[in-house]
RNA sequence: AGCGGGGUAGGGCAGCCAGGAGUGCCCGUCGGGCUCAUAACCCGAAGGUCGGAGGUUCGAAUCCUCCCCCCGCUACCA
């Protein structure tokens, strides 16, 4: 177990995992992001005997509450706490097993963010400052940035604020042209309204210390963050919304704390709760030297952990102790894609939940894709590799060993002869083994974690096949190899158990192990005539139909109508035979309502017409002379009496059409790709 | 634009901070073995100009400089 900095090793292990937005639909980037991660590593301390809590919950307040809320017609409450409890299923189908999973929208967290506020106000790290920003006269609430529609005053795009979509540039709402409420279409007022900050520069100093430090932080976290300190700015802390937590200064009654000032708040609070339920003092969770913090995020939520949170706390000027690793990842893509609720990309875990497969699954495949480095991409085969991995190298090998032992010995632990030197190399695996995979984890490199504890499985294997005890003449050769890999059957089952609890429990009871810690994995210590379980097909191998299936099922999954064609192959798209074409001459085509013929001049494959609806966007004369965009090898059809040789390309939204153009000029006949 | 991460055999990764023959892992491919086991397992082989160009060094995937490509973030998407 690695200590701190002293050398000490810790008395307590607090562990969070980024509280999720309530109004979030949680999917596997969640998952992956912060919350299993977390999960594995206080199962792996708890088997270590350390006193580990696993801290999480809801993130309620904001905004998109309020207006989610008003949509369903029920109070903010109301449905916080409906969504609440989908999140907190969700999580448990997963076998995630927070100690406590709770939500920022307590009478706890409002109390202890006013306390923590008033500290950091009292000790002068609390500074006011007026703004104007629009307010719905109809919504009768002040818009945050993303609420508030316009043009772009750089480059004439409609965007919403924030961050001009078009063109990159930060907008204040104010600069916003023509601005427009989202929710109503009205157009907002300005209006002055005093906010109150917190003073980050401050800090500085001792956040720069802080953070140098701590040079066993992953590179990208310490990084991140130490790049962020030069340029700290004093930063709003409230808002002007009804819930959230109420500011407790005069002047400041119709205004909430920031949902980011309340959120990480939340991780002391829910301690608190759980610590007062089970007759624990929540200080000594915070403020005590001998608790190591660990937050566990994904790599946008770095400024808040590293820099805003912190500050926060030593502001207080109370003792809270900071975090001592800050293990961020970086995201999960699916496909290739972002996870997006409102495209409908991706898996989200309702969807997992009605799948056949058990949680087990889904955690050693996200381990396998654990964006620990850099982004990773979910993919079908992906997942069905790591299971058939698994079920490969250690689910066939419990039932290997556990079909020997009926075979040979009636389902009971054989009693080993002496070792030879090959038993010796097996054994000595069994005890290394084990302190190589805690070193990853304590390191949180979750897979070569789980690499490491796998590597024990093909050792078992290869030792089997060398030692062929379905061959053996003597008995006690044969009790001896099938003894040995039974013991390394369990330490592998007990390494495997934070990853996939339910798999390996099942694999250790068939073993007659019970409540194993991580020091019996480097033990050889099953006990003769122990009776064993019957032989079981642990992990079922997917095949390669099932992840087809799925591939197919989410491929073109898609909300409202929005429809997106299934995925093709480059050779599919290699068979469209696209040129750029210049037009000759343009008529229309008498006796119809639509058509235009063009006599076009494709280079190299001649003069050709084609027949296009294009009536009602173009005039003839508009398009002569124009270098436009074919499908040459369409198979060509009459119209009006007339063939038309292949299509041209054309750009459709709404009731406008547009015809494609190449850039710059370009000879006719030029192919496109 | 700035910042952060990544670019290592057909695919997915580790190695880089503390430089020492491309060292390694999983999958795939090819050849062989075994037949206790979930068409499983084991052994072996093929396959890489370590994104590119300079530099430091006896020696560079690893350190320095410049460049290219991908991804992300820029402050409430994990």
């Amino acid at each position: 177990m690695r200590n701190g900095k002293d050398g000490r090793k810790p008395k307590r292990w607090l562990i969070t995992s980024a509280l999720p937005y309530v109004n979030n639909r949680p999917h596997l980037g969640h998952l992956v992001g912060c919350i299993l991660p977390g999960d594995i590593f206080t199962r792996y301390l708890k088997l270590k005997g350390e006193n580990a809590i696993y801290i999480c919950g809801t993130d309620e307040h904001g905004t998109q509450s309020e207006i989610a809320a008003r949509n369903a017609g029920v109070s903010v409450d109301e449905w916080c706490k409906k969504m609440h409890d989908e999140h907190e299923k969700d999580y448990s189908w997963f076998e995630i097993e927070f100690t406590r999973f709770g939500r920022t929208s307590s009478k706890t967290n409002h109390e202890m963010t006013q306390h923590i506020f008033l500290g950091l106000y009292e000790n002068g790290y609390i500074t006011e400052k007026e703004t104007e920003q629009l307010y719905c006269e109809h919504d009768k609430m002040f818009l945050p940035d993303r609420y508030v529609v316009g043009k772009c005053p750089y480059c004439g795009a409609e965007t919403h604020a924030g961050q001009c979509e078009n063109c990159g540039k930060l907008l204040e709402p104010t600069d916003l042209i023509d601005p427009k409420c989202v929710l109503c279409g009205n157009t907002p007022v300005v209006k002055k309204t005093k906010h109150l900050y917190l003073d980050l520069p401050k800090f500085k100093d001792k956040l720069e210390t802080w953070i140098s430090g701590n040079k066993h932080w992953k590179p990208n976290v310490r990084n991140w963050a130490l790049s962020l300190i030069p340029d700290l700015k004093p930063r709003p802390i409230t808002r002007d919304l009804k819930w959230g937590v109420k500011v407790p200064l005069p002047g400041f009654e119709d205004k909430v704390f920031y949902v980011w000032f309340d959120a990480p708040i939340g991780y002391i609070s829910i301690t608190k709760e759980w610590a007062e339920e089970n007759g624990e003092n929540w200080e000594d969770w915070w403020k005590s030297e001998d608790t190591r913090l660990i937050h566990f995020i994904g790599k946008d939520n770095i400024p808040f952990h590293t820099i805003i949170f912190p500050s926060t706390l030593m502001g207080t000027e109370e003792g809270f102790i900071l975090p001592y690793d800050v293990p961020a990842m970086e995201f999960l893509n699916y496909e290739g894609k972002k996870f997006s609720k409102s495209k409908g990309v991706g898996v989200f875990l309702k969807d997992v939940r009605e799948m056949p497969y058990p949680p087990d699954y889904w955690r050693i495949a996200l381990v396998n894709m654990m964006p620990e480095t850099g982004d990773t991409d979910f993919t079908w085969a992906e997942f069905a590799k790591s299971i058939n991995d698994l079920a490969d190298a250690y689910g066939n090998l419990v039932n290997r060993v556990l079909v020997l032992s009926r075979k040979y010995f009636d389902s009971t632990v054989p009693k080993p002869g002496e070792f030879n030197d090959r038993d010796n190399e097996l054994l000595k695996l069994i005890e290394t083994v084990p302190d190589q995979v805690a070193r990853e984890l304590d390191s949180f490199k979750f897979r070569e974690a789980l690499k490491k504890a796998l590597s024990l499985a093909r050792d078992a294997n290869a030792y089997l096949n060398a030692e062929e005890p379905w061959k053996k003449e003597n008995e006690v050769r044969r009790a001896t190899v099938i003894y040995l890999t039974l013991n390394a059957v369990k330490s592998v089952s007990i390494l495997l158990k934070p990853f996939i609890p339910k798999i390996a429990e099942d694999a250790l009871l068939r073993l007659g192990v019970e409540n194993p810690s991580w020091e019996d994995a480097k033990k050889v210590d099953l006990k003769p005539s122990t009776k064993l379980g019957s032989p079981v097909i642990l992990i079922k191998k997917l095949s390669d139909n099932e992840v087809k299936k799925w591939e197919q099922k989410f491929s073109g999954r898609n909300v409202e109508g929005v429809k997106m064609v299934g995925q093709i192959k480059y050779d599919e798209f290699a068979k469209l035979d696209i040129r750029v074409a210049k037009v000759l001459k343009a008529e229309e085509v008498e006796g119809s309502r639509k058509l235009i013929r063009l006599e076009l001049d494709v280079g190299e494959l001649g003069k050709r017409q084609i027949l296009a609806g294009l009536k009602r966007w173009y005039k003839p004369e508009d398009l002569e002379g124009k270098l436009i965009i074919i499908l040459a090898n369409l198979e060509p059809k009459k119209m009006m009496g007339m063939e038309s040789q292949g299509m041209l390309l054309a750009a459709e939204k709404e009731d406008d059409v547009v015809l494609l153009a190449p850039e710059k000029p370009i000879e006719p006949g030029a192919k496109v790709h």
